[in-house]
DNA sequence: ATAAAAAATGTAATCGATTACATTTTTACT
DNA sequence: AGTAAAAATGTAATCGATTACATTTTTTAT
């Protein structure tokens, strides 16, 4: 009833080797004699053996295992990333652990606590959230581990980062608005501290500048990513007195929301308004009308994140290559996006 | 440089006591005097000390780690779900760890290996697509586990489960087109084999029969539950002699499908023919026109899920109860159905 | 004041694998 | 054949905590 589990000694003694034989057999095969292996690998194969993780990662002074931190896990936006993430895993013999930052006080110090108590080898960051401070903290206490972040990053710092090209993706959505004649655009950007934000509203800035668009302190309206901050948008464009033929905004999901409260207030899009997201989500592809936007690719991104702490965590030496990545994004054009009445 | 971990040795050492009390104090604090535990807190303080996770899962035959198995992570309709389970570990010192049952061929195997391996106490299993097969394999190697199917379950098996109360929100959908005077209802379900699928239909069906609503072999169509199926099923709605006035989805991405086709084709939702969804994902609301749907709490479904782990995880003797739990849905009436014409 | 019971603490075995070092066996070369 | 080098294998220490059991200290009751 109560057996005890298998363990290497069991089958050291049915295989007629010592244990340190049977350990080899399990991470140097090639070691070994043919003879032995086999006489081991039967033994394991009958026995239904398998390693005790909790006893191997003492003695080796490992996890695998990786955090993932996710800024919001109830946020779709990130199933798409999480998944790439454990793609890149499988095949490994890496878990992924998955934490929401939301979900504690001090991102720093459950961090910290993660590897030292041994939970994880490698962190993957999702959220760019950081403090200079909690950077510092970071940087200081796991030098040698591998940290990534994947699609937001923290300004000026040291670590790896795999990221969408979001400055040209800024810069697709105003050329083709342009290319459409609209000569009048708005940007509905996310969160001032968002380094997404930062990027994009940047990158549409510098391309409005290069077409010589016409900018106001009207062209840009403050949000946050979500559907709320959208509504919110459209309200104000609406009380403008010279309305914007075009808006770029800094997600899809303003998008909708923009497009949806457009809508109530009797202003068409694409007819009156074209509007052009960003990230390319589900729904886009579905809503009504579907939804011109930048395509990121999320899976791709969590995939890079993994094979890159994969990769370090397979090199003998710690090495200290800071790796970044920048991911293409692609205009994709849908029904949103229309030519501008006033040039037709 | 290279220093050595601070262990539970070098506590002892500062401390002036043995191992054995320090590790009470981290453990079972009241066996101590106030003197000695003082000291050991102290001495904790001091050197910033943390137990390993790895020797004391070890020696506890432990892992402090639950599996959560998602069948497509991929997909954001589980990322609710998530978050609910996240949020019920947090405050415990289990890990949440990730897995996607689409990732490898074998889930059973892979579980099993999980549990031998000591890599994780229990399951949550947001797929409810196992064989007897594997259930009984399962079963037969992971009694005294705790695992529990969150959301999907599987039919006739002892396991623990938590679920939505998906009869009512099928009936639901169906009373609230009857009162609306519509009499010819067509539902679009899910896949064949899946559970969600056979209940929601099983709940139509006999709603239907209640209210004395007419019955054809065009009064089902088969899909999956995705935005495609919802194109599909529009379609071959649109060849039918008689059209419904009415459909029920057995998801919000069908409804959306069907909603976005039938536009296509000239007809308008909520004024030829009117939409009910399931589940109230993110879009329901902001979608064209706002979809009246059957909300189902995911967060609370992962909530109460890892809830339940914990607490099996917590007694002492691992009980064999089997806990069931379900949830209540609410009916969410927005702007995809109206009145039927022929009565008005 | 003393025996018995209860509380506090310590000693050392233990969990199950890995690996440094030692030893034996095999291979290669003169 | 004899020896050095290489390959294969074994012995036992080790990773860092927990805990059974033993021992000491304190409390309680007579």
């Amino acid at each position: 009833m109560n057996k005890r589990n298998t363990t290497i000694q069991d089958i050291a003694k049915a295989a007629g080797v010592s244990t340190a034989t049977v350990s080899r057999a399990l991470s140097n095969p090639e070691l070994l004699s043919q003879t032995k292996l086999l006489a081991v690998k039967e033994a394991i194969k009958h026995t239904g053996y398998r390693v005790n993780r909790n006893a191997r990662n003492l003695r080796k002074q490992k996890a695998a295992a990786v955090l993932v931190l996710v800024p919001n896990l109830g946020n779709p936006f990130f199933s798409k990333i999480l998944s790439g993430i454990n793609k890149g895993f499988s095949g490994t013999d890496y878990s992924v652990l998955i934490a929401d930052s939301e979900s504690f006080d001090d991102k720093t110090q459950r961090i910290q606590n993660a590897f030292q108590d041994g939970q994880i080898d490698g962190l993957i960051s999702l959220d760019g959230a950081f403090s200079e401070n909690e950077v510092a903290e970071i940087s200081y206490h796991l030098i040698d581990k591998p940290v990534v972040f994947a699609c937001e990053w923290v300004e000026n710092t040291d670590f790896s980062s795999i990221r969408s090209d979001n400055d040209s993706g800024a810069r697709l959505a105003v050329q083709h608005l342009y290319n459409l004649g609209h000569r009048k655009v708005t940007h509905i950007s996310g969160p001032d501290s968002n380094i997404l934000t930062k990027v994009r509203q940047a990158g549409f800035l510098s391309e409005c500048k290069k077409l010589k668009l016409e900018l106001t302190n009207e062209s840009i309206i403050r949000g946050d990513f979500s559907i709320q901050a959208g509504y919110a948008a459209a309200s104000q464009i609406l009380s403008f007195s010279e309305k914007p033929t075009a808006i770029t905004c800094a997600s899809d999901e303003i998008a909708i929301g923009v497009i949806s409260q457009l809508r109530k207030a009797g202003i068409s899009v694409p007819n009156d308004i074209s509007v052009v997201g960003f990230d390319d989500i589900e729904i886009s592809n579905t809503y009504i009308p579907t939804l011109t936007t930048v395509r990121q690719d999320r899976f791709e991104l969590g995939l890079s994140a993994a094979q890159s702490i994969v990769k370090s965590l397979n090199n003998v030496k710690p090495q200290h290559s800071i790796y970044n990545k920048v991911i293409d994004v692609e205009l994709v054009v849908r029904e949103s996006t229309a030519p501008s009445l006033s040039t037709k």
